[in-house]
DNA sequence: GTCTATACCAGGATAGAC
DNA sequence: GTCTATCCTGGTATAGAC
């Protein structure tokens, strides 16, 4: 695997689990067995790192987003299964969205990533109103309805959290609060 | 005002707009013309800060809930009055929950204050419930039903700061995911 | 309770050799 | 593409005078 993607692994994994301000060029020099320099030398900067992080982050979630509609499951079901991504990345040790932590720490990044950032959460927002509009949802409530849909899964994250890292026998908050709206909006 | 006070209504702002590893003493030390020195002798520690700003917020935040119910006004129109705290705390400079940026930081706060920002959702959960209840959602639902309510809340703050700052004409992302819950849900 | 002065380390970044 | 060595700045914290 190219050093690149391995020094935005091991960032990405760092951000979702520390935040932006929260890790170092050392920490991934340490992880990676690699100099700082080295890092430098690929990302300049820790801005272009997160740039760098978000575009890839973008790309890979609409990929995985792809798979839930290639699936051919109803309406209903592509809402539940879109859920489990965010409730994956929290059982991949205790990580939230990665855009949730740049929302949070958008004051310390250069404006492209914030309006990368934003521009995620647009994405998200038109898939999900889309499959609602699929479900029945009548075309005005679309926009609002996706709109609660993706803060509540954000909101999940944050939550489960708080409550601590995922222990197996702990209930899966992101699933429960998915499952909730799913029967609520529909 | 006592100077305890001003250090920590400076650093909470702080928090709530640049998260808990984006600021420093030197910034509350220009905002208020006081050296650091000074603030280490009121909060010895950054964490111990952290513990008296978590502390003061779920007092204030109980206090401002306590109002909700003083008001005397319906289940649903309480549920409203309660998500109006939220769009509040945004309409502040774009603030978010100081829980929410605690959640997110949790990694470099000590176990104190961690417990005490899980014990804030508790609360939440739990007032939530409780008024979900008195609309008339049946006892086995009010549970999940407030976590959703708490994580879209969250949530919705989240995608407010993504979108940049608060600027008047721009649409209220909270009071709206508040309103589709609420109707969702009751 | 506030100050000056200072210690100490870590973070982000660069120069230049290999 | 990776390294050693180094720079500068800023963050957290302490000592000790006023």
């Amino acid at each position: 695997m190219a050093t690149a993607d391995r020094i935005l692994d091991s960032a990405q994994a760092l951000v979702q689990v520390r935040g932006y301000n929260g890790f170092s060029y050392a920490d991934i020099s340490a992880e990676l067995s690699i100099t700082k320099p080295s890092i430098h030398h690929h990302f300049p900067t820790k801005a272009a790192l997160a740039e760098a992080l978000i575009a890839r982050y973008r790309e890979r979630f609409a990929a995985a987003r792809k798979e839930v509609d290639d699936d051919m499951a109803g309406a209903r079901q592509r809402l539940v299964n879109y859920a489990g991504l965010y409730a994956e990345t929290f059982a991949d040790g205790g990580r939230i969205c990665l855009c949730g932590v740049f929302a949070v720490d958008a004051e310390s990044l250069p404006v492209e990533v914030r309006q990368a950032t934003d521009g995620f959460f647009a994405d998200q927002r038109q898939w999900v109103a889309g499959v609602l509009a699929e479900a029945g949802v009548p075309a005005t409530r679309t926009g609002a309805a996706a709109e609660a849909y993706l803060a509540a899964l954000e909101g999940a994250l944050l939550l489960a959290r708080a409550h601590g890292q995922p222990d197996g026998n702990d209930r899966d908050v992101v699933r429960s609060v998915a499952a909730t709206l799913v029967d609520a909006l529909l």
